[in-house]
RNA sequence: GGGCUGCUAGCUCAAUGGCAGAGCUGAGGACUUUUAAUCCUUAGGUUCGGGGUUCGAAUCCCCGGCGGCCCA
């Protein structure tokens, strides 16, 4: 402690009129014994319940019940001897108060009038009854402070800006209904896909976020530091090779939702954390995955919308329902470009191609790479209904099977909806040997300079030379999957997205 | 990374190089049935920050900050 005592802190000092006026009533409310900020307020019914059990009270009638409601004030109509205020509880829904002369009396009237803001937090004590026009009312016997709010809400009745919505999400939450939607039905879709995989007998665990080595995606990782270790450890970019070395345990059924870290680029569809859905289910195929993940988000669209077909806050209809279109990567490439693309094509004419089409080329691309790149640049926007896109060449897919019967393919597919991927799955890479050849391929990439290049993992290759099944695994970003059902952009999606600092 | 665009009162927005304004919110007043209540009065500004051009800059130019949209 030093001689100097910190300054108080004067909050009066250059605040804008209306917080000070605010915290003014504060001081009031102290001085008059009426605490702002109490531990505990009389509350014996939740709004929803009220406005349920007294739906038919007809107009202009007393119910007789007395009932202790709260909610934020969210309007105020004040008149001379009756007051109306609408209380909005945190589920959104409302109950108007009223406050008269003759139940609550001359000071409690007054102190309501001349100390309550828009934006506090109150309790109600009261009769339940309908107002002369109709409007379900608690009539005030009494009334207190629940959370006396210092600063003012934005008005009501004009759109927040974008970026005071994600930055002050809490006001977001208070003043937009569609943002407390989005929360509920985040968390309606998670749930319904954890029920999805528990039905199928899946076990969900929960594997690194700290590693020693990061691998299982093609990603630049955020980097941090571990003292105890007195070493380098990376945020996950994937669960996938703790998820496998799972199954290599015989955990057959294996899933876990989690968030990732990637230290890319932010905009509509990404964001440097994001919430990921990983499963893996042995002696299964990416065939075998397809149909499950085409289940589990017709079952999360049931979740949310009540069948196969969600509306997107826009207004347009997305029809989930039935079987979804499945094409081939160098079928798509070979249809949009109008000339027969495959596998065996070699780099030299797919440079060309790229360079008909406009597609800037980087040099250090292969052919497999630069296929998948020119099918990004033709095609991925077209693919609005659901489609399942099969088979990607080896080169960009280290951790996937070999197809079946074509060699130089993987049995992998992305799934697209909306324009953009939604989901991945493969028939999983499981020969020890082989996995080695590729992680030996990825560090040549790595030694290169291409920083989301996978790391060498002798632990992960120790694991698969016990012998891992046969496998399909599949993984799914939950947030798109949000954006899928709702059509809203990423950062609408997660409650608290990253912002640069004000 | 590139292009376009925005930042003005607590909130949403005007002000076309010439006195910085409106609505809501706030303050004071009237009103015992209002519904974004209404009516009267009224307060509120580092025009994102810095520099420049100009008699004069919210406005034009340059640099920086923070957003949005489009493209890669």
């Amino acid at each position: 402690m030093t001689e100097q005592n910190t300054p108080a802190i004067d909050p009066a000092e250059d605040l804008p009129e209306q917080m000070r006026v605010r915290r003014s009533k504060r001081d009031r409310l102290l001085a008059e014994g009426l605490p702002p900020y109490p531990v505990e307020v009389p509350r014996t019914d939740e709004i929803t319940e009220i406005r349920a059990r007294y739906a038919d009270l007809p107009t202009d009638t007393g119910s007789g019940d007395k009932v202790s409601v709260t909610g934020r004030v969210i309007f105020v109509r004040n008149g001379g001897k009756l007051c109306f205020a609408t209380l909005r509880a945190g589920d959104g829904a409302e109950l108007q108060a009223m406050f008269s002369l003759d139940k609550v009396g001359e000071k409690s009237l007054g102190d309501w009038k001349s100390l309550v803001d828009l934006g506090d937090l109150v309790a109600v004590t009261g009769e339940v009854i309908a107002s002369r026009r109709g409007e379900l009312s608690v009539l005030a016997d009494s009334w207190a402070m629940s959370a006396k709010a210092l600063r003012p809400l934005p008005v009501a009745h004009k759109p927040l800006s974008e970026e005071t919505r994600v930055r002050q999400r809490y006001v977001d939450l208070i003043v937009r209904p569609q943002a407390r939607d989005v929360v509920r039905t985040r968390a309606t879709v998670v749930r319904s896909l954890r029920e999805s995989l528990f039905r199928r007998n899946y076990l969900e665990v929960e594997t690194p976020m700290l590693q020693l080595l990061h691998g299982g995606a093609a990603a630049r990782p955020f980097v941090t530091h571990s003292n105890a270790l007195d070493t380098d450890l990376y945020l996950r970019i994937a669960p996938e090779l703790f998820l496998k070395r799972a199954v290599v345990g015989g955990i057959e059924r294996v899933f876990e939702i989690n968030r990732n870290f990637r230290n890319e680029g932010m905009d509509s569809t990404h964001s440097p954390e994001f919430a990921m859905l990983e499963a893996y289910q042995a002696y299964a195929d990416y065939n075998v995955m397809q149909t499950q993940v085409r289940e589990w988000i017709q079952e999360a669209a049931s979740a949310v919308a009540g069948s196969h077909v969600v509306t997107h806050q826009d207004g347009t209809e997305v029809d989930l329902g039935g079987e979804w279109a499945q094409i081939t990567l160098f079928g798509a490439i070979s249809s949009a470009l109008g000339e027969e693309v495959t596998i065996g094509t070699d780099l030299a004419q797919l440079q060309r191609y790229a360079e008909k089409v406009q597609l800037s080329v980087d040099p250090k691309w292969g052919p497999g790479k630069l296929a998948e790149e020119l099918f990004e640049h033709l095609v991925t926007d077209s693919l609005v209904q659901p489609t399942f896109v099969r088979d990607f060449p080896e080169e960009t897919a280290p951790l996937t099977a070999p197809h079946r019967t074509t060699p130089g393919l993987t049995e992998k597919w992305d799934l697209y909806v909306g324009g953009f991927e939604l989901a991945t799955a493969y028939s999983e890479l499981v020969d020890p040997v082989i996995q080695r050849e590729r992680f030996h391929a990825q560090s040549l990439l790595a030694a290169g300079g291409d920083a989301e290049a996978m790391q060498l993992d002798e632990d992960f290759l120790r694991a698969m030379e016990y012998g891992m099944p046969p496998s399909g695994g599949m993984g799914m970003g939950i947030d798109r999957l949000l954006m899928a059902l709702t059509g809203l952009g990423i950062r609408e999606t997660i409650l608290f997205p990253l912002v640069r600092p004000e």
